[in-house]
DNA sequence: TGCAAATACTTTGCGCGCAAACTAAATGCC
DNA sequence: GGCATTTAGTTTGCGCGCAAAGTATTTGCA
């Protein structure tokens, strides 16, 4: 609980040019000319490059023939196939509400096949297919051709990673 | 275009600890005794977090009746009342065809106020209106409500937004 | 053994996010 | 002025993301 950080991050909240108190929270050159933008904000920057991602690997994944949390369910599965959905909703961080139709889709693409858990009736075993297998491959190397594109070092995208785990940890109560 | 990372960071595919290249996609640790997991990936990582962030968002802004979306745009016209909708798309990076029903909803709830441009018909202009002049006190101090759970240094945080924003610029072509 | 509670998943409803197709007003240009 | 092109916004369709409510199976325990 330590964020004495310029606030530029926090609110942009303040007037439009110089304003007022900003101060709370905020640093921010009280006298500065610039205006604030919504992009002075982390959690704007976060949300929308996360959307600039999808967006990004919506042309790469058309190829396969998937969306992205489609891509994550199957890269799930690919380190662990025969997960329960409940095993992917942990893995993939994706509420079962959400997981249940995804899986559904990509058994209707014949890239796995649901069958019932004949020890837990309650759970479904999903394994991904032949034509799933197929798919490794070549869909692994999407994340690095459209990670190419990017001048930004490994170094800073681990970094990014790291904080962004942290950041989904701490959120997460 | 220099991403000479340990890899980790790019298809998870790759074992966790050292991993060889894994480059390719998957050499898939065959040596390593550690697990590769999903969020050995700044996507995946990055994804995850950003619905973490709108998971977050939500009892804080169920008080103010809005989304993080709405919120977004309720900032926008904060910062810059009268917009048309193509200068909100903008500066909320929302498309067009996603941002016309969330001012809709917003007009809806009285927040809001669109009106054509009579110097050109094609145009809305959106305006904040009282009850939207309102929200603006209590509710930018959210964001910082939020940030206030984490422990991640304010440096650290603008360390993230000004990696994430880059990634949003070059992704975006 | 019986039955409440927990667990695993499904369904419904709503709000995005965005591609694609559409309408209407403004602009460019011959 | 007339007409193709561009620009501004709307609509439709689909797939999430998730809260909330529902179903079915298993577990716990009195």
């Amino acid at each position: 609980m330590n964020n004495e950080s310029k606030g530029s991050n926090i609110v942009t909240s303040t007037s439009d040019n110089l304003s007022s108190n900003a101060a709370e929270n905020t640093g921010m050159a009280t006298t500065s000319t610039v205006k604030p933008a919504l992009s002075d904000n982390v959690c704007f920057a976060l949300y929308t490059a996360a959307n600039a991602l999808v967006r990004a690997y919506r042309p790469l994944l058309e190829q396969c023939d998937l969306t992205y949390p489609q891509y994550l369910v199957m890269q799930a599965l690919w380190l662990h196939d025969g997960a329960s959905l409940t095993d992917l909703s942990q893995s993939t961080r994706l509420d079962l509400g959400t997981l249940t139709p995804i899986v559904k889709r990509l058994e209707g693409k014949g890239l796995v096949a649901r069958t019932i858990d004949s020890r837990d009736e309650r759970k479904k075993v999903i394994n991904v297919t032949l034509a799933g297998a197929a798919l490794k491959q070549d869909a692994l190397t999407l994340t690095q051709q459209l990670l190419d594109k990017v001048s930004i070092s490994g170094a800073k995208l681990d970094e990014m990673r790291d904080l962004c785990l942290t950041l989904t940890a701490e959120l997460n109560q």
